[in-house]
DNA sequence: GAGTCTTTATGAAATCTTTATGCCCAGCCT
DNA sequence: AGGCTGGGCATAAAGATTTCATAAAGACTC
């Protein structure tokens, strides 16, 4: 860290887009990287953990609200999309992948500024409670940062569904969690009804980290209601 | 639990925009309220508590800015402003404001659903790391947050009616509630008249949570009218 | 082609509904 | 007084229905 100021993340190919943000965010204190393409994006995301992402839907390689799919798979970080397509369809689609907000061009830099300022707002508020980057219970790690499960200190490897199902359950450890709760927070909102979906990610679980998947210690079901990660 | 779909409140004092968002949200489940000026919206808030508060910016009597601002000194319930005003100057302003998002009039019934998931989603997450409301009598604890009942320490695992039926008492703590208004909390209306349900789980009910189930002392009969939930 | 996700199928388990039985108590009759 | 009767109740247990766990086959992706 050579300086404390905010960082952002621009992914974005349009070199006059990447200017015109440049100069606005700079002129606000904040520090700015750039990506041109949304696999080097994804990259920079892990490697350089930035506070914020705006995120151009039209990339030359891959699809922004692909983009926004694999980095919702392990992370919670604000995603701002900003994109020339102004159907409805495409924000509604783009904000249940994963997005935080969504601006269509053109649009003023003093509304773009205050919306940033709006998720650097949640995004502090979110940090206020999470004081556990990494959680233990029994013979259970599970290391949010490096998004690594350990099962008696031995690595379990977890498929991205699998994890983001165990981690939302552990998010809510103890309580029980519905259904259609669950549904929306892993596969999104229009699969809050695949129940079936549960029963077959929460065997998988079981078998992956229980010690008799058939008596669970950790993963209780609530019949009729959801399910529980039991800590103790 | 009289409901337990997602609450919204409306504060917008257009008759025509309130018929056409409570079409809109009614229609995908959520349960809707409404304020025609800001400081009924402001008692609302308070009272009712709802997830999120969809706010006009025009309204008649205090401006939404002010009632923004009025509602971030004690909340931080997600507001998504609603507005004719398209200036980026009031958006600024409304964001910094203390509102999580701005929709200029006129909209799309599906954006606003998928932003008002996208506030949902941040509600979620913030209240993960909460701790919860507690109801206790003797040795019986109810976290209703973690939908977990406790007598002396030790969990008891309740059925979805059983666990309702109990809670639907206990907010009724020490008054006598009639059979068909049980039937109808717990089972709905059109099981209102079959009392013997009733019989039944109140017996179970007894046996889970009663040390001598055959003298109750949670559990109490009002022979030809119902059952009181005593407290001490 | 390996890894992952979705879908389908099936037996097991949990829950809900219904039926059956006996208790207690009040009122009533002889 | 004693016994009969019926309503309201508690409880147990059988039947019906829903929900679950699991394996395994298809579909999709890189």
């Amino acid at each position: 860290m050579t300086d404390d100021k905010t960082l952002i993340l621009l992914i974005e190919d349009e070199p006059q887009m990447r200017r015109f943000l440049r100069v606005s965010l700079q002129s606000q204190g904040y520090r700015l990287i750039e990506a041109e393409t949304g696999s080097d994006g994804l990259v920079q995301v892990a490697s350089r953990q930035p506070a914020i992402i705006l995120l151009d839907l039209g990339l030359p390689d891959i699809d922004g609200l692909e983009v926004t799919e694999k980095l919702r798979e392990w992370t919670t970080t604000p995603i701002i999309v900003i994109s020339a397509r102004e159907q409805e369809r495409d924000k509604v689609r783009a904000l249940d992948a994963g997005a935080d907000d969504y601006l269509t061009k053109p649009f003023g830099a003093d509304e773009l500024l205050a919306r940033i300022r709006v998720s650097l707002r949640h995004r502090a508020r979110q940090e206020a409670g999470q004081d556990t980057p990494v959680f233990q219970a029994g013979k259970l790690q599970v290391d949010f940062n490096k998004r690594q499960v350990l099962l008696d200190g031995e690595e379990i490897h977890l498929t991205p569904l699998e994890y983001r199902l165990l981690t939302t359950l552990i998010r809510h450890a103890d309580k029980v969690v519905t259904h259609t709760h669950l549904l929306r927070e892993v596969w999104g909102p229009r699969q809050a009804n695949q129940v079936q979906y549960l029963r077959v990610y929460m065997a998988q679980l079981r078998q992956k980290l229980e010690d008799d998947p058939a008596r669970p210690r950790f993963f209780i079901n609530e019949p009729g209601i959801g399910y529980r990660f039991k800590s103790e």
